[in-house]
Formats: structure tokens, C-alpha cells, sequence
DNA sequence: ATGTTTCATGCAACCGGTTGCAGCCTCTGG
DNA sequence: CCAGAGGCTGCAACCGGTTGCATGAAACAT
């Protein structure tokens, strides 16, 4: 089939740990050997096989990352930018996405294993339990979710929520709601206590809700009879949503109510009017949680704490306050 | 570390080629053998190495879905039914991002060869030749792209451009314009043969058009100049771009234009007004793509072209011409 | 001239499985 | 009672690489 290691070592005359060395470990051998062995690798069109060398050096070259949801559009950016990311450090990612099952999941890691040198864990639905069993088979970082003694990567929702009700209160508004995610969510959970620990700001909780688009309909009639003039949503499909529901009812954003989102998806610069939104740093999380897991791969598990901000990018859903 | 199957071998008294042989010829082995190892190597935690199996059945079990930008949600969907798909059959999915580069592209391919069966290109970048030269070192499914004697999922674009325009000419619209895409793009080829080929219709080919909302925005002026009063955009983002510039310019839509898109993303049913559009079966490709591809890998290269059938989804962004 | 490094390469075992072949045992039929 | 068949298991080679150790040659120091 393909030329294997000793096809070229044969056609060059030389041992195939030659060979192999000339690949894994240039400067053990001969320049000229070396040139020599390359043109006919070149030649051969050989490429070393990274499943068999996995098999002796216990490095895999892989990574898994696991996501919730593929199609929620939150993920994509990190996906692209922790697999560009990977790439350029030789490292080839599987992606795979659970369908927020924690049994698939698990299901998954197990098999997964094997074939990588770590995981990528994103919002993971497992419990902590079950983390801390799997961690001994294969390393992890978790993204967006708090698990002690683990590697992990925390976006500073509660600091994005900081800056949103900042940001409405500058506009005048007074009374806030906060719609709240689904129960078990951490980014929720990070949401309220910030919102709660702000001076100045009548909040209203309203949720949980469903983290969709439908969510944030649902809830439009609940938000009018709050009297909340601002509202922070748990992300940006429920803030669409909401918008969408608002209008139904003949209120008006941002002339009536305005409405932060988060995440900062595309369909919220699509949307009109454009989506004030909390951004998160996803692409750089994916990169940041690539690094940390190839250092955790490389020095045993470190279990470092990264948080990254957040940053509020205003458009067109906010406005004063009206009087 | 982690239990191999001659841990399991000593374990249970028997030889590793019998351990091996309950996993992956369990009708070969004395049933009471079989329960004893099973029980075992639960016990030990021992799962088979996919990699090392790899390497004396030729099998890895593993597939590569190269697509152009993860980003573009276009991807997602395709993504996430080819992965859940692939696992149902007991596969798992590298995926890779290309940046739109065909050098990139053709790197990626050649390092993950040796990885995976086969390989999924969506959309491809790659030149013919590249892709003919290619298909030597591992076997390949084409998806939105025409390339003879190879695999291939299409979905039927121009049966979709068809659709759109019966829908806009029964809505009473006469002058149409077809904002084409990138200059290659077969796509792009096949919404304007197929919109040329319609009787009684006034057509304006307005392009080529970045395949952005971008593009879209760009193009709005035009497109007024052009007084066609019904418009089928190459992709829903440009669809969504022009309808923002349009409104920019005063001219409403469905109001004083009927625009149509094409894929049917999640941000054109957020969007206001709601985007008609052509819908792709994405997710259908997704799972035929991986079932062609397994099947050419089993059986060699099967130059199978299957055409898959799109839908017109109609929303708020057509209405009747206004007289 | 001799002893000691250094450099380049070969040898062979090993990674974790699979598989063709052979041998043993038991069962069956004549 | 024996030959043949079939079922199960062990043996050992093999997949495509890597790597510790040994060997030999050349370069250097004394």
C-alpha cells in the first residue's frame, strides 16, 4: 500500500531506526544521511504513520474536545479556534457533541481515551463525581464550569454582568430584570450572585429559563408586568427571543425596554435591532484551554485556574432611559 | 497504567490471541472462557486500544470532515449529524477548519491520511487535480462540489433557485435579481443556470458577491438601481446584508422588495423580518456523506452521486408585489 | 602510540493488539 | 475401537514505528 518506515530504509541502504531517527530525532544522524534518506522518504511519498508511534512514545498527537451542542451557535468559534490552534502545535482534534446527554458523554470519554493525549471538556453536563473518575484515564480541562483540583477555563460572566448593569444603569434605568438560565448552569448561577452584590440596581429575577430563543418569548409577558425598564439576558438567543416577544406586545427596544444579551453570537449582529451584548472570549478560550492542556499533558496535571474577561460591546438594543 | 490485554491475559489464565479473540471474534471462544475474560477485564478496567488495533486490521475507525470555516453556520448542523452518525456506526470524527485555504486544505488531508478510513470534504477549495491526486492515499466523499468519477452528496441547489423564483413570479414579481457567489463556487454556477433557464422571467445577475453579509450590504444599492423587485441571494447572509441595506436606504422589505436566501441558517429565523429561504438538507448530508463514505471504504471506491432534494421554507421577507 | 571521547549507525526488544496455523480434546459415526 | 470432524486454545509472526544499548570508526588529548 503506502511506504512504510523500512520501504525507505531499504531503498536507502540504511537501518530503519536510521530512518526513524531522521524523522523523530534529526540530530542523532549524518547530515548526508540524512538528505539522503529524506529525498527517498520524499520520493517514496512516505509519511510517518502517528497511530504507530503513539503505540511506543504514549503521545497520541490527538486531542478531544466535547461539546454540548455543535449547532448552538456559542461553540463554533471556539471549536475553529481550538482545532487551528492545535494544528499548529501537530496536534489533530475529534469534536464531538454529547446532545447535552452527561450519559453520552461519559460514554464518549471512555472511548476516547485511548486515542488522545487529553480532553477538552466544554459546559459538560457530567457531575463532578464523574469527572473526577474519568480524570484518571486521560487529562482534562474543563471550559465554563467550576471543578476543584482540575485544570480549567472560566469566562468572567459575573464581571460581563457588572459591566452590562453598569451600562444600564448609566442609561437611567433603575428597575432590572435578570433572566435567569437553566437550573443547574453555572453561568447563571455566576450572573445572579454579581447582579445581586450591586448597589443601586432594583432587580427582579425572572427564570429559569429555557437558554433559547423560545425561552426568551416565553418569558416577555413576565418581564412587562415586572416594570423593569433594562433587562439582562441569560445569553443572546434568549434576549432575541425576548425582543421578538416584546414586539409582539407592542413594546419597543430599545425605545421601551433595552436588553443586554451575552455571548455575542453572529445572529445577534444580524438581529434588528443589533444586540447589546456581553461578549465572551470564546476563540481565545479555545486556544488558552488547547495550551493548558498540552502543558497538563506534558508537566501532570496543574491544576491552574485561568479566567478570562469578559467585555461589553454596545449596539443597538440599549438607549436611554425614557422619561 | 492503564490494563492491556496481557494484563487481562494473566488475569484470567488464558492467552492474550484468546483475550483478543473475545472481543473481536467472540464466537469463537468457549462461552464460559468468554464470561470469565469479560468479567476480568471489566474488573480491570481494560478497554481495547483503537489505535494499536489499527495497526494489523488497517482500520482506524476514525473518519476527517474538513470543512471551509466551522464558523460559517452553514457547517454546524452537517457537522453535528455526520459526527453523531459516524458514532452511531462505532466511528469517530476528526474535524478540521481550513480558513478557505486550499494549501491548508491539502496539508491537513495528507497528515490525517494515515489517521482516519476516509475522508468527508465539504465545500472543498481544492483544485480537481489536487483532489484526484489525493484520493490515491485515502478514500474521499464530496459534498456541494462536482467532482467526477468521485463520491459524492450534492444538494440540489438549483432545483431550490427554481423554487424561489416560481415562488417570487407567483407573487407576482417579474424583475429578479440573482446575487451570485464567490467566482468559483459551483453552488453559485447552478442557482444561475437554473435561474436562466426559467421562462418569464426578467433576470439581472448582480455579482460576484462576497458570501457575507458583507457582500450583502454592498450589493443593496445596486440592487435598488436594478429595479428588480425580487430578489434570491446567493446565501442567507447575504439575504440578512441586504435587507439591512436596503433598510438603510428606505427600501423595505417585504414591503418594496421580496428577498429570498438560501440555507436555511438560525440567524435568518431570528432575523427580522423572517427570512424566506431555500432550506438545505444539511443534516441529511451529514449522514448520507458518512454512510457513502463507509460504504466506499468497505467496498472501494463506489463513484455514487446522490442529489439531495431542497425545500423552500417561506416567512416575512417575500409578500406580493406591490402594484 | 595509546587511551578516551564523540559521532553515527545497527541490533533487537517493545508498544498493544490481530490472525494463520497447528495441536489438543471431545464427539460422532461406522 | 478407530478415523475423522469440529471446537477451542496456544504459538508466534506481524502491523509501523521507537529507543536503550552495543559497536565501530574517527577525532582528540596525552
Amino acid at each position: 500500500m503506502t511506504a512504510t518506515i523500512r520501504d525507505v530504509a531499504q531503498a536507502s541502504g540504511v537501518h530503519v531506526s536510521t530512518v526513524s531517527r531522521t524523522f523523530s530525532a534529526p540530530h542523532l544522524v549524518n547530515a548526508e544521511t540524512r538528505t539522503r534518506v529524506l529525498a527517498v522518504a520524499e520520493n517514496l511519498g512516505y509519511r510517518p504513520n502517528r497511530a504507530a508511534r503513539a503505540l511506543t512514545t504514549g503521545r497520541t498527537h490527538n486531542l478531544g474536545l466535547i461539546v454540548a451542542d455543535i449547532s448552538n451557535p456559542f461553540f463554533p468559534p471556539l471549536i475553529k479556534a481550538a482545532q487551528a490552534h492545535a494544528r499548529a502545535r501537530d496536534y489533530h482534534v475529534f469534536v464531538a457533541d454529547t446532545d447535552e446527554d452527561p450519559q453520552v458523554e461519559e460514554e464518549l470519554i471512555q472511548t476516547l481515551t485511548k486515542q488522545v493525549d487529553g480532553v477538552l471538556l466544554c459546559s459538560p453536563r457530567l457531575s463532578n463525581r464523574a469527572i473526577e473518575r474519568l480524570r484518571a484515564d486521560v487529562p482534562f480541562v474543563v471550559v465554563n464550569r467550576r471543578v476543584k483540583g482540575m485544570p480549567t477555563i472560566l469566562m468572567d460572566v459575573g464581571q460581563g454582568a457588572r459591566l452590562a448593569i453598569e451600562h444600564l444603569t448609566r442609561l437611567g434605568h433603575r428597575r432590572i430584570a435578570l433572566l435567569s438560565g437553566p437550573g443547574g448552569s453555572w453561568t447563571s448561577g455566576e450572573m445572579r450572585e454579581a447582579a445581586a452584590a450591586m448597589d443601586g440596581v432594583d432587580l427582579v429575577i425572572l427564570g429559569p429559563n429555557a437558554p433559547t430563543e423560545q425561552g426568551g418569548l416565553a418569558v416577555a409577558a413576565e418581564v412587562i408586568a415586572s416594570g423593569a425598564t433594562g433587562v439582562l439576558a441569560y445569553n443572546d438567543l434568549v434576549a432575541i427571543g425576548l425582543i421578538e416577544g416584546l414586539y409582539e406586545r407592542g413594546v419597543r427596544v430599545p425605545g421601551d425596554v433595552s436588553v443586554v444579551g451575552v455571548d455575542d453570537i453572529v445572529s445577534g449582529r444580524l438581529n434588528r435591532p443589533k444586540l447589546t451584548t456581553v461578549a465572551m472570549p470564546t476563540a481565545a478560550a479555545g486556544r488558552m484551554a488547547v495550551d493548558l492542556l498540552l502543558q497538563s499533558v506534558d508537566d501532570g496535571a496543574t491544576p491552574t485556574l485561568i479566567t478570562l474577561e469578559t467585555g461589553l460591546v454596545v449596539r443597538e438594543s440599549t438607549a436611554e432611559r425614557r422619561v
